[in-house]
DNA sequence: ATGTGACGATGGTCTGACCAATTCCGATCA
DNA sequence: TGATCGGAATTGGTCAGACCATCGTCACAT
């Protein structure tokens, strides 16, 4: 595993690219192929990998979608870690909002303002909607230049997106156009901050955000707890 | 691993229990023992089972466990960048040293106080000294009741371990007996806001603690740069 | 009673083979 | 000429059998 995750960061194996066949790594490394498997399998099941029964092993492009393969297995997560994973978000998002008011360029920017675009132009569409949301925070993280913070932020968001989309998806909230407007204004007073490159306020304005809607998430684990 | 998931989901296979041996399974599973291992596998990665040689496997009692893991070895894909590891572990360390003055228990706070007379015994041993300053550092994390920022910080300072040792080792560094003095003195503020329960002001004081020893670091990272 | 060494069980690894899905490429046909 | 079909090669997935290092156990010798 240590091996190919180096082949991996050290970029000789890039993001959506092919690697070289079961067999032939197995010469490579010189281990076995069971061996070898393992790791591949543990990697899969980490969503680094992708393996294609014919085609072959792919190294996965957005660690999103296996992730939530893995949050299938739903009962492993009890009320406790979603909250520390919301914890560790607001973190997260915090200071990356702090550190992109003071570096994102002016591509960045425009990026961030587009993925708001899309998000005015998807209100009432939630799944859109969310992914419009998501993409506006993951463009944040990749603002810092930090690719650690970047990667960690994209990972926590990978493991909520699960629960976000069942809470907002939850038809007794009150006043779901409402929800979104807020949430769009929110946004908003997010890439203003970052506009007029002002790190405390972005990070006040992001922290306020996710406080706010991690509150309906709070009340949707608890529903979802009272279920079970 | 539907089959071995529904076993432990239905209480046959309770917590911390032995599994029966692979060659077993695989007679009343009624497929191979590759495959077998395969799911044992995948369930290892994900922190359900546990696999010890010559004993069997066995099912976690802690559950929880998997998040981490995954997260740990996201970090893999972006190692090598230590600038970004040193902010991220500024973020974090300051957002564990705020919370732990909220909610430290008496019990966390005196092994840290513990770890600190430790390091004050070992001033002039610097290998026996960084250690007790890595103890302290994962106490204050562990006192935050947040296991993913605990785990988190763990992994970020453990990559970061190799080249803080070989920052302090540096012989041409002046005054390495001021420095030991200076860290201590550092570290008994961060405890002082812990124990006075002042949250802003650890955060402040782990802030500038970390702030100050990265400057060594990123000296000897930038001598070392220059060597290769 | 105690230490010790042989033995069996177990997880981890290797090998070689076969299967099913996929791709590749050339032969065939309109 | 160009599209289509079909076999061959490739690839991930599975299987069976063997060997190894480690650990627990227990009879045996001290």
């Amino acid at each position: 595993m240590e091996q190919i995750i180096d082949l991996i960061s050290r970029d000789v194996l890039k993001p959506g690219e092919r690697l070289p066949a079961e067999r032939e790594l197995c010469k490579t490394f010189g281990v076995g192929r069971t061996s070898l498997r393992e790791a591949l399998r543990s990697l899969a099941v980490m969503g680094i990998l992708d393996g294609r029964v014919g085609e072959g092993t792919f190294v996965c492009n957005n660690n999103r979608k296996h992730l939530e393969k893995v949050l299938q297995w739903g009962f492993l997560l009890d009320r406790k870690k979603v909250q520390d994973l919301v914890e560790t978000r607001l973190t997260l998002e915090s200071q990356t909002a702090f550190l992109a008011a003071q570096r994102a360029t002016t591509d960045d920017l425009a990026e961030i303002e587009r993925a708001l675009a899309g998000m005015e132009g998807a209100v009432g569409e939630p799944d859109s909607f969310l992914e419009f949301d998501l993409h506006f925070h993951l463009l944040i993280a990749q603002a810092t230049q930090n690719s650690i913070l970047a990667s960690l932020l994209g990972t926590t968001r990978a493991y909520l997106q699960e629960w976000i989309k069942g809470s907002l998806a939850q038809p007794t909230a009150p006043g779901k156009g409402e929800r979104a407007r807020l949430s769009l204004n929110q946004h908003g007073r997010i890439l203003s901050a970052l506009q007029k490159r002002r790190p405390e306020e972005a990070r006040e304005e992001m922290s306020a955000h996710i406080l706010s809607s991690s509150v309906d998430l709070q009340r949707h684990i608890q529903q979802k707890a009272a279920e079970g």
